[in-house]
DNA sequence: TTCGAATTAGAGTATATACTCTAAACCTTC
DNA sequence: GAAGGTTTAGAGTATATACTCTAATTCGAA
C-alpha cells in the first residue's frame, strides 16, 4: 500500500480511537514507525490529512443516498440506508466529534461539509417522497417532509455521541458496532406515524431486529439521581 | 465580585465565543487582567473551571424541568420547557460542542453528567405523562414514551451544533440566541402526531412564533451542488 | 497599628505540538 | 552502473500550554 494511503487509515483509526484532538501528527508518525519529515512528505499538515479523510467518507455516504431507478422503493430500503448510514457514521466517528473545530480549521472543509449535509437532507427528502409513491408513507406537504428530513437527520447524526456521554466509562457495551445499530429502532420509531397504518405491522417486525435493552436504568435507580 | 466568579464568567463567555479547545487559561487570566498565578490560586485546574461552570448549567436546566404541582400542565407549558431548555444550552453551548473530551478529562463531570441526562431524560417521560393526563398527548405506552424523550433529547441538544455546521462562516443568522428558537418549531412538528388532534390547531398557532425560513437553500441551488 | 491570613503578580518550568531542513537511502530507467 | 527523481530518516525549531513557586501586596480583625 502506498505511504499516503497507509497515513490517511492509521490516522483514521488513532482519531477514532482517541479522538482528533488527542492525536498529533507525531503520534500518527510513531504509529506507522515513521519519520514526521515523511509524514510531512505527503501531507502538508495535519487538516490535509483530515480533509482526505472526510473525502472517503463523503464517497462512502454519497453512495448509499441515491434512490433506486428502475423499481419501486420497498420497506427493507430504508432498512439498507439507516444500515449503511450508521455503519458509515461508525466508521467515520472522529468526524463528529468535534466537527465544529475541524470547520473552523479548514475552510474546504467548511464549504464542502455544508454542501454536503444539504445534499442529504436533499436525498433523505428525495427517499421519504419515493415513499410516499410507492404507498409506504402517507402523503405529506413539502414543509412537513423538510422538517422531517431535519429531525432524521439530527437523530441519526447524534445518537452515537449520545450514547458516548450517557454511558459510564467501565461500560463499554455501548461503544462497539452493533450497540450504534440500535439507533436504528429509534429512527423507525420516529418514523412510525408518517407511515401507513396497514404498513406498520411490516415496519414494526423489521424494526425488532435493532430492539434495544432500555437506556434508562431502572425506575428506581433513576430516582435516585 | 468575588475573583472566582470573575473566572468563571470569563471563563464561560471565552469558551463560548472562542470554543473550549481554543482558550488556554492563561488566556483567561489575560481576559481578566490577571496573572496565571492567580487563577491557579482559585482553581486547581482548567477542569476545575468547567466543573464549576457545569454545576452551574445542571441547576438552571434542573430548575427549569419540573411538572407544575398543584395544577394540570398546559399547551403554554411545552413552550416555556422548550423555552428555557433552548436558553440554557444556548448560554452554555461550548458543553456540548466537544462533550466527550470535557467528559474523558474528568471523571466526576462524566459521572454527574451521566445523572444529569438521565434525569433529564426521565423529566421529559414525565412531562408526556402530565400532557397525556391533561389531554393534550394521546396516550401511548411506556416505550413509545421512552423513545420519545430519547429523541425529543436528540433534537433539542443538538439543534445549535446543526446550525453551525451547515451555515457559512459569513452567515451569522444562525448563530445568534434568536434563530435557536426555531429548534422549537423542530421539536414541536416533531411532537404533532402524538398530540391529540383537536389541539393541534391551538399547538400550530403557537408554534408559528417560531417558524423559520427554509434550512435549505432553492432547489436550484442545490441541486448544484 | 499590627499581625497573620487571603490574595495577587510575575517570572519560570517541563512538556508537547505542528512543522522544517538536510542529508541519506531507495528506486527506476537508460 | 550512473543519473536523477522519489521517498525516508532524524535532528531541530519556534511556539504554546498547563501549571508552579516565591515574593509581594492587600485586608480584616485584635
Amino acid at each position: 500500500m502506498k505511504t499516503k494511503d497507509r497515513i490517511i487509515l492509521a490516522s483514521l483509526d488513532l482519531f477514532n480511537e482517541k479522538g482528533e484532538r488527542n492525536i498529533s501528527t507525531n503520534h500518527i508518525a510513531a504509529h506507522l514507525n515513521m519519520s514526521p519529515g515523511n509524514l510531512y512528505y505527503h501531507f502538508r499538515n495535519k487538516s490535509d490529512i483530515i480533509y482526505e479523510i472526510f473525502k472517503n467518507y463523503k464517497l462512502v455516504v454519497d453512495t448509499y443516498m441515491a434512490v433506486p431507478e428502475n423499481r419501486a422503493i420497498h420497506a427493507n430500503d430504508l432498512i439498507a440506508y439507516l444500515d449503511a448510514v450508521f455503519n458509515g457514521l461508525w466508521a467515520y466517528r472522529f468526524l463528529h466529534r468535534d466537527l465544529e473545530h475541524l470547520l473552523a480549521s479548514d475552510e474546504r472543509l467548511r464549504e464542502e461539509y455544508r454542501a454536503f449535509t444539504l445534499r442529504c437532507l436533499n436525498g433523505i427528502k428525495k427517499i421519504v417522497k419515493a415513499m410516499e409513491e410507492s404507498e409506504i408513507y402517507l402523503p405529506m406537504g413539502e414543509n412537513q417532509r423538510e422538517s422531517n428530513a431535519l429531525n432524521t437527520w439530527l437523530i441519526v447524526t447524534n445518537w452515537m455521541t449520545f450514547l458516548k456521554t450517557v454511558h459510564g466509562d467501565d461500560d463499554n457495551r455501548a461503544l462497539n458496532r452493533e450497540a450504534i445499530k440500535h439507533g436504528i429502532y429509534l429512527v423507525l420509531d420516529y418514523l412510525m406515524p408518517y407511515i401507513r397504518p396497514e404498513k406498520r405491522k411490516q415496519i414494526q417486525s423489521l424494526q425488532a431486529d435493532y430492539c434495544f435493552e432500555r437506556i434508562m436504568p431502572d425506575q428506581t435507580e433513576v430516582d435516585a439521581l
